[in-house]
DNA sequence: ACCTATCCGGAGCGTTTCGCTCCGGATAGT
DNA sequence: ACTATCCGGAGCGAAACGCTCCGGATAGGT
């Protein structure tokens, strides 16, 4: 039976891999990510993407707005898990794994919508939860603060090099490099922790810095 | 007196002006910087880049080979330092401030020079030493390898937000930015050391990973 | 088996950006 | 003051870009 939206079945399964093939390409590229190589990316032609989306600039708005709102859900899971520490350790898996951060890029570019940033002020204040009860759990070192954890999760979820492995055709190097970001969370994790072995250095940032992520339209990346 | 090469003063200056830009402007644009982008932060037309280097491709190569270089110097300055904790966090926040991590967008679009691959094999040794040498201390955790360690560097240096705001005109932000990295290198070395709060998950990574940072020369990036 | 509304790939359009050359003018060094 | 050296940036052909368009293929109902 045909979906209500009657779309037919191979356009539906093309919109999907143009999704998928979207954030995996702009993982890789960046900001100029092609359409051409996100289509290519897919198994389609670029009139399959022009037929879904009106213009290249759209498709990355929509990946914003999904991308912040599973960001959101990921953010209020680890807030509703009941111990500190495991609620808090699940979101900052989750979200290096699949957060913003390998949309990354786009901050700067691409116009938020109102309802992406409706989903980044929501998990924002999530986080913000999530990190206050694991710090007076005494489980998260106290001179932590949201800016150094949203920092440390933007620059665990964009690595190239384990980008590189993990797309290109080997299995061996998929696992591999699946299993060494693994390893790189647990480790970040452990440095987050109480007892910490030696006190952060300098002031604490300031908090504008986190909102910061998604204001800075004046600044143009490209060129 | 002038140089032994007899470049006039104004060439050499703009000679140091134009790598600095060329690191700046690939930390912030990737292997995809334009020359037109790096002469313009530069404050120098591309007719003085060219004047210097015969092409994009052999300037890239050599501050692939600089890099190497200041890398391995690094290297071997934590090997030198007394203290084995010491050397060691001093090599990671001295490579995650100036490694080729920066330049690491050009890994596998740049060809490596012979020399540049002799110095990244040189400092690949010295790393391993410095690692061996703080684990067997007691001070690194004991379930982290080389491999582990050369990741986190790679995935430290590089970061777009911070880098964002460093390149902004505002002291300010750059000096919040500064202090935010260095915080961030502090809660990974605490990461990093011993006692490890948890164990790290999956088998330990396989060597090759870490020479293959510049061996994938089957990946081209773009498109 | 057949029909047709729907969807497809990718050649090709005009535009932008790229790496690079070239030359009239400026300047450092003597 | 003289000149060898170096400068900026307009402009070149080539390449890459976002996007359109259309003849052919196909899913889905009859």
């Amino acid at each position: 039976m045909p979906d209500r939206r009657s779309r037919r079945s191979d356009a539906q399964r093309n919109d999907r891999a143009l999704l998928r093939a979207a954030r995996a390409v702009i993982a890789r590229d960046g900001a100029r990510a092609s359409v051409a190589a996100i289509a290519a990316d897919a198994g389609v032609g670029v009139g399959s993407l022009y037929r879904r989306w009106p213009s290249k600039e759209k498709l990355f708005e929509h990946l914003l707005e999904v991308a912040n709102e599973e960001w959101d859900r990921i953010a209020q899971e680890g807030l509703a898990h009941e111990d500190p520490w495991e609620g808090f350790a699940h979101y900052f898996a989750a979200a290096v794994g699949f957060g913003p951060g390998t949309l990354g890029p786009l901050a700067g570019t691409v116009e938020l919508t109102p309802r992406a940033a409706a989903a980044a002020r929501r998990s924002d204040e999530a986080v913000e939860a999530i990190i206050a009860r694991a710090r007076s759990a005494g489980e998260l070192r106290a001179d932590v603060t949201a800016v150094d954890v949203s920092l440390l999760i933007e620059q665990m979820s964009r690595s190239p090099l384990i980008e590189q492995l993990a797309q290109q055709g080997r299995d061996d190097l998929r696992d591999a490099a699946a299993h060494a970001r693994r390893r790189l969370v647990a480790i970040v994790l452990d440095g987050l922790r109480e007892p910490a072995a030696t006190p952060l250095p300098g002031p604490r940032p300031a908090e504008r810095l986190l909102t910061a992520r998604w204001e800075m339209v004046e600044y143009r990346p490209a060129r």
